[in-house]
DNA sequence: TCTAATTTGTGCGTATGTATG
DNA sequence: GCATACATACGCACAAATTAG
């Protein structure tokens, strides 16, 4: 069966005309899912092409989930589907609620026959090398959400270069990608600048924050923020066997504890807004509602996915921060 | 006992389908411990190999221990401990909060060596397709969340039989495959007819069904629900425009809504668990505190995740309706 | 165990035509 | 007309995996 086929001189380059053969015989039927494509150097020779043209073609293929390639044995086919004409990477660190936002609205400004295919690490490198390493030269694009690993670079530089978009925080070994990321040093502190004639109602500022997972950028935002003030301040790691005192404002960074401390609240009856503020962090529906309202200080997910998606139609090297905003409410 | 096969012309190495026909007869216990491994040269000429293709398989072998091999007499099983890392084929319907506590129950229930990965058709029978026949043969098991889709049995029909697991929805069609999932309709059914003194301080239920993406199973509940009782009642798919009245008490099933009917009240003034009751579908975090408690009929994610990981480690072949809550509060 | 042939993977250099400003 | 960037195409060298004899 001649799979390939390859003319001179008409308006098209020959490795599209590869990729369009193989595509021909896919919809014919002479192609079919686990099937042995002719090696490079059968069609190189055949065609009196350059091996590159070839690879050039193969490569297309290879990213669109087409074709899948064995080193030492040859290229199989993958998918009979050929109306993906990209596809695109995303490593997230975990599975969470803000990533439904940001990930529907990526999707949504996309284009329909770009497929994007969802990965977590977990925070763990092993498995964000593993990942990476796994699906080198399988995706036209790779967007990935950096976490707090060293070597992260030296793994993200085993992919093509031109290829990679980093998403949410960037780290400076990192500056030379294009990223849409939360400045979450100046977001905190600028947000807590902004509210400032509203924290004057309180006498010390505390904040919550627990976990290794968190930015840094965080903690040093808020420490910048009291060193240019002259509030009382404390950070702790979590509210138990903690006795919450009149006049404290309580920067939350994640729901759970949120919820911990409203019942605090109101077992020591005392008042959200007046007696004890909350500022939490990450917008989410129901805290419009909770308590008359829950200030928060959130990046716009929805815009981070939109714009993320733009980058990458529009092949932008650009750094973005992502917008944040303070939405003030009944609990400050 | 045929334990070795090899193929040609497919993608993978030769020398590494002999491995795996081995750790194969392992599994499915054609090979016991002491038990003698076909001769190299047997190998070699039933399928024509090279010498070396299958030293390399039995070398491999070898070096982690399965086999162990005796001069002049030939190979043979030492260890049936094959420590091969197993590979889950997830596939959700759309990436949502909800996703979170089952993935993560699912995971943690887990032992370390297995890797989940996970897709999502977003309701599309394309998708849906693409993605099972994409991965067959990759996987150890598959793990499916349908959705209304025809021709959702055809598709998952080419999958081996024992490796696939039905989540969160059965259809009758495929309750031939072990399943966990939520019973819509007697969940829906019970917790209403649980309520029912709180219910009863009401006039009016309204279920308010606004997407096709949401069971049907749940619409089926609530029909059989109001046939039983003399409640006046009304099906609606908005809130748009909506005017409460006094004595309604509504059953809401996505968050977004919940939001627009507590505003809705807020600005008629009514007092929620007086004027207006409301039931929400689904447990979050910040339900607890909302409006002093909403009331929630939920089924247990976590539970469903650690059920899920159970069943698939012991191979259990299973329906399991996935337990279900209604937790009364100041809402109602 | 060694050698050899074939395959993919990767990096570097070069040349040409085309579009853009 | 000139400079530049980009896509296309070619050639070469070496590395690593697969398989054969």
């Amino acid at each position: 069966m001649n799979i390939i086929s390859v003319e001179e001189n008409i308006g098209l380059p020959k490795y599209k005309q590869i990729v369009l053969s193989v595509e021909k015989a896919i919809t014919s039927g002479n192609l079919k899912k686990g099937d042995a494509l002719p090696s490079i150097n059968a069609i190189k020779n055949k065609f009196f092409l350059s091996r590159d043209t070839v690879l050039m073609a193969f490569n297309e293929l290879k990213a669109r989930g087409i074709i899948e390639s064995i080193v030492g044995k040859g290229y199989y086919l993958k998918s009979e589907s050929i109306d993906v004409t990209q596809k695109v990477f995303l490593l997230f660190d975990e599975l969470n609620a803000f990533k439904e936002n940001l990930y529907t609205s990526f999707l949504n400004s996309l284009n329909d026959n770009i497929q994007v295919d969802i990965f977590f690490h977990h925070f763990s490198y092993d498995m964000f090398s593993k990942l990476i390493s796994d699906n080198i030269g399988s995706y036209n694009y790779y967007i990935i959400m950096p976490a707090n690993l060293s070597q992260t670079k030296k793994v993200i530089e085993k992919l093509p270069f031109d290829k990679v978009y980093i998403l949410d925080q960037i780290h400076d070994e990192l500056k030379q990608y294009p990223a849409i990321y939360q400045n979450f040093e100046d977001d905190i502190y600028n947000s807590l600048k902004r509210a400032i004639t509203l924290l004057n109602k309180y006498k010390k500022i505390v904040l919550l924050f627990p976990e290794k997972k968190q930015p840094q950028g965080m903690l040093v935002g808020f420490q910048k923020f009291r060193k240019s003030t002259n509030f009382q301040h404390e950070v702790i790691n979590s509210l138990d066997d903690r006795k919450l005192e009149k006049g404290e404002v309580y920067l939350v960074l994640d729901d759970q504890n949120l919820i911990v401390l409203i019942k605090k609240m109101k077992d020591q009856k005392l008042t959200i807004g007046k007696d004890i503020g909350i500022i939490s962090y990450n917008e989410t529906l129901l805290k419009e509602i909770v308590e008359g309202g829950i200030t928060t200080i959130s990046t716009d997910f929805n815009q981070m996915g939109k714009r993320l998606a733009q980058m990458i139609l529009n092949k932008e090297r650009v750094h973005i921060e992502n917008q944040n905003d303070l939405i003030i409410r009944n609990s400050l």
